[in-house]
This record gives structure tokens, C-alpha cells and sequence, in this order.
DNA sequence: AGGATGATCGTCT
DNA sequence: GACGATCATCCTC
């Protein structure tokens, strides 16, 4: 399976439209045990001036990514067992991000499977935590430019264009009520409700 | 130096 | 649906 490189400039540099541009595209992870990618189908975007977004309380050394340029990833460790990939938005200053919460797996089942233990293919790239564990995404990938990366990159969308659905996002305390969850309406690799909802 | 917190996951009922 | 594991990070003393 052969996927293209996103072209450079393409991606919105506003968080909610990078969390709605970024539905389709693909995730790709090469390593020397293989390639491993999938369709993105679910994000949440966290917003400057955003209680939940981990920019809120300003820069420190655990979210600086994001307030470099845009697009970078940002990686950071939650609750001691799992890792959350995410792409930074907004203009170079400002900390916000858009968070990938599941993968359609594409390409490399076989080594997510490896890489998951006991996962069924339905969960393997199910969930935030999940799908770095799928593609060995670690604090080590923070920082690094997903458009130029030889090792994680992102590829042109796979397939017909998403349907977007739109809920509150999942497991946040703060700001629970704002609606900044989006996902590829009825795709059954979405981490939560699925339904086509309105926007 | 110590305590609280958390954008999760797997397991259990 | 509920619960506990588990630890980097940040905040306060």
C-alpha cells in the first residue's frame, strides 16, 4: 500500500478547522519493523483561551510544542500508562492543538497487532492511548514536523471525503460542554458515539 | 520535597 | 457502567 505526502501549506492553521481537515487523512508510521498507517476518523480540537486545552495556564515544558509553529506534533503521557498524539495549531505564540482519537488501521496490522497484545482489529487504533501504542508514539516523536518526518507523516486522505459528525468531547472536566468533538459520521473505528449529529 | 491531577485503558459486573 | 492502575507534570510549601 503506497500513500502520498500531504503537500506542504494545506493543512488550516485555525483549530477547528484542522480538527475537521484532518478527518481522512492518513497517519503514517515507518520503522525498521515495518509501516503501520490509518484513516483519521475521530479528533478533538482545544482551542486558545480554552480551560481544557493544555495551553491554558501557558508555556512550560511539557506543552512548548504547542506554542511553536503550527502542525507539529505534540505528544504528551497521560496517566502514567498511555500516550496522546496531537497536531499544534494557530500561529507560532499561541497554545492550541488539535488531539487524534482513532485511526481506521489501513496498512501494518499484523505489527499493530504485535505491538497491542491481545487487541481485536476494531480496537487497535480505538482510542487516543490506543493508537500510539498501535504505532509506537512516544514523548520522543513531540516536536518533530509530520509534513517532512520520514518516521510519522501524514498522507493524503484515503477514500471518499468524511461525513462530519460533531459531539462534546470525551473526558474532559473542564469546558464539558463544548461541543469540539469531530468524527467521521458511522465509521464503526470511532472511540465514541458515531452518529451522524447536528453541526 | 510532597501532594493533587489527569484529553486513558483494561477488567469486571 | 464503574473502578483502579500508574506516573509525568505542575503547583505549593
Amino acid at each position: 500500500m503506497t500513500f502520498t505526502r500531504l503537500a506542504p501549506a494545506c493543512l488550516p492553521v485555525e483549530t477547528e478547522s484542522l480538527a475537521v481537515a484532518l478527518l481522512g487523512c492518513v497517519l503514517v508510521r515507518e520503522s525498521d519493523n515495518g509501516v503501520a498507517a490509518g484513516r483519521i476518523v475521530e479528533t478533538e480540537a482545544y482551542l486558545p483561551g480554552d480551560p481544557a486545552c493544555h495551553g491554558y495556564r501557558g508555556k512550560s515544558r511539557r506543552n512548548a510544542t504547542l506554542f511553536g509553529p503550527p502542525h507539529r506534533a505534540y505528544v504528551y503521557q497521560i496517566y502514567g500508562t498511555s500516550f496522546c498524539f496531537n497536531l499544534s495549531s494557530e500561529p507560532d505564540g499561541e497554545g492550541a492543538g488539535v488531539l487524534v482519537r482513532a485511526l481506521e488501521p489501513l496498512d501494518g496490522l499484523d505489527l499493530m497487532r504485535t505491538r497491542r497484545e491481545a487487541a481485536t482489529i476494531r480496537d487497535l487504533c480505538r482510542g487516543p492511548g490506543r493508537l500510539c501504542r498501535a504505532l509506537a508514539i512516544d514523548r520522543s516523536f513531540d516536536g518533530l514536523d509530520p509534513l517532512t518526518d520520514p518516521e510519522l507523516w501524514l498522507a493524503r486522505t484515503a477514500g471518499k471525503r468524511a461525513r462530519v459528525g460533531r459531539s462534546r468531547r470525551i473526558g474532559v472536566t473542564k469546558a464539558a460542554r463544548r461541543r469540539l468533538r469531530f468524527y467521521e459520521a458511522g465509521n464503526p473505528y470511532v472511540s465514541g458515539p458515531a452518529r451522524l449529529s447536528p453541526a
